[in-house]
DNA sequence: GTAATATAGTTCTAATACGAACTATTGTCA
DNA sequence: TGACAATAGTTCGTATTAGAACTATATTAC
């Protein structure tokens, strides 16, 4: 998604399409927010998915997997397979849920609560060092910009 | 890492954390972003890693593994697979590179040159239509943060 | 009330993705 | 030159990832 080729493409045959730096520069803080975050997540002993997850049902009663999906941005097929390793791990459990017996709840373990409680935390100061870099001011100008590039993908 | 909960620790326990929201628009922002290019070449018949290894070996002699990697962000071990899988479908070839002998040049063949040539133009028009949708003096000042930010992840 | 339809989760396949271990080759240095 | 470190790719193990097909249950329509 980066397209050294791009560079060319620019200068040579579409020099009106100015936008494709700032589609490579998208990619690349993404990917380096990313991967700067998965090294201490993984210090934590967990995946970026399974962290996800945790952080998303701490404070919570519970989620089904659809809630759990559209919270996470995880598709339910990957979900199941995500779910399965934390149940391993002791970290959530599967609940029926009570009216729709098609539905299962999951929530952390009391051992899922302590992790939360453990790594939610650290790991927002973690990357609060990054992010706090920037003035207030940019990161809400920053925020704006981002969410009006974001409805134009349709 | 979208984190749901990170709504309520932003308001419950530390305020002072601005900062959430604009990762989590960073977040939704290239997720939508990369759905939405992955759609269309989908459509082309490619992944969106393979799209990425024809686009940056085109109009180029070729590439070892080590400065593919470096272009495309994707790592060396990975790479194997997809170059494996490129070279299946007739796309790319495999050359000894002269002096280091330990070294793989990687070309595009007459039939990836030809496809390159096809999809790559096609791409960047589909994307567009989004990008150009922010005018130039937002695109350059969302191009400038990303990067600012960018640089905060070590 | 039953057939058609929709929904919740699971299973399956193919392709990434990362990192560690491995092989082959090259470079360094004493 | 000969041990030793560094490098280029491959292989392997584990975990995602998307999406399609599948099962079980619930809802709708007639």
């Amino acid at each position: 998604m980066t397209h050294r080729n791009a560079q060319e493409y620019t200068s040579e045959q579409a020099r009106k399409e100015a936008w494709l730096p700032l589609m490579q520069e998208l990619v690349r803080c993404y990917q380096a927010f990313s991967r700067h975050s998965a090294r201490h997540i993984k210090s934590l002993g967990l995946t970026p998915s399974q962290f996800d997850v945790i952080a998303t049902l701490g404070n919570t009663e519970g989620m089904n997997f659809k809630m759990l999906g559209q919270e996470t941005l995880i598709t339910k097929g990957t979900l199941t397979g995500i779910i399965d390793r934390l149940e391993a791990k002791g970290l959530v459990r599967r609940v029926n849920s009570g009216q729709d017996r098609r539905s299962t709840l999951i929530q952390l373990t009391e051992q899922g609560q302590r992790l939360f409680e453990k790594v939610f935390p650290e790991h927002i100061r973690y990357l609060s060092t990054s992010f706090e870099r920037l003035d207030s001011e940019q990161q809400t100008q920053l925020r704006r910009l981002l969410r009006g590039l974001r409805n134009h993908f349709f």
